[in-house]
DNA sequence: TACAATATACGAGGAACTTCGTTAAACACT
DNA sequence: AGTGTTTAACGAAGTTCCTCGTATATTGTA
């Protein structure tokens, strides 16, 4: 069982990236990325030879151009990384941050309010 | 006006400290840094010499012993990392983010999911 | 005044991160 | 087969981050 790192933030924005279009070749990919800001192939390449080395994502070399995909789903991700945020700045308290979250407020969609309070309804009830 | 960087992760340690015992000199904040774990002296200076030079802390020099205090409260900082961890992860959706924290959850206080709710409402109500 | 203690400043070194050029292999087409 | 294209692999260089040792200044005190 290894220990997948937590991604660097250029890691970050190929994740972001690949939980949309993955499985998907280097070349795919780095078409993604030049969208917004040049970087060579050769760059993002070793990007995701280096992310495959960490575990961050999985390939296939069956073929010539290899398949790469995220080893983590976003979900989980963004589970580990507010967990890790959490513990950095909140004291480890989840209320805590989502307090913060809503202060910070700009409009949210009345469905998400719901949403949210259908969730918080469902925890309060769990325990 | 200058642009504060991100805190690092030894300097967002040092931060929390700061917020509990500043103001404070390199002696105290380095007093409680090695209650979990070892540092250099010179070490925990550096750091601030560095957090000094970007804009993360302020300090007094009046004195031999310089007096150190972070440059923003930490609710600003939670606020800033908060509203990076959105948009780099949660495609700006700062709902998204709460929902993802709120099912993360281990038991959370009644007292705090009620100060959720009545925050939800006042958000409600706001536009 | 001289010595010890305590502080700052500074730079070097190593690790992690990011970028890119060069080389070599695989493949596609004439 | 020969040429050009696409790919992977690799290493080097620049940057940031973190750690620490050494040099220097200030303070207190015997």
């Amino acid at each position: 069982m290894k220990n997948i790192p937590k991604p660097t933030k250029t890691e970050l924005a190929i994740l972001n990236i690949m939980w949309q279009i993955s499985p998907a070749t280097v070349r795919q990919i780095h078409e993604e990325i030049i969208k917004n800001g040049k970087t060579s192939y050769t760059t993002t390449l070793k990007m995701l030879q280096v992310m495959h080395q960490k575990g961050l994502v999985s390939r296939n070399s069956e073929h010539k151009a290899h398949i790469y995909q995220p080893a983590l789903s976003k979900k989980e991700t963004q589970r580990q990384m507010l967990e890790d945020l959490k513990n950095r700045l909140f004291g480890g308290s989840i209320s805590s941050l989502v307090l913060q979250a809503l202060g910070t407020n700009e409009t949210t969609k009345q469905s998400e309010l719901d949403e949210i309070k259908a969730l918080l309804e469902k925890v309060e009830h769990n325990q």
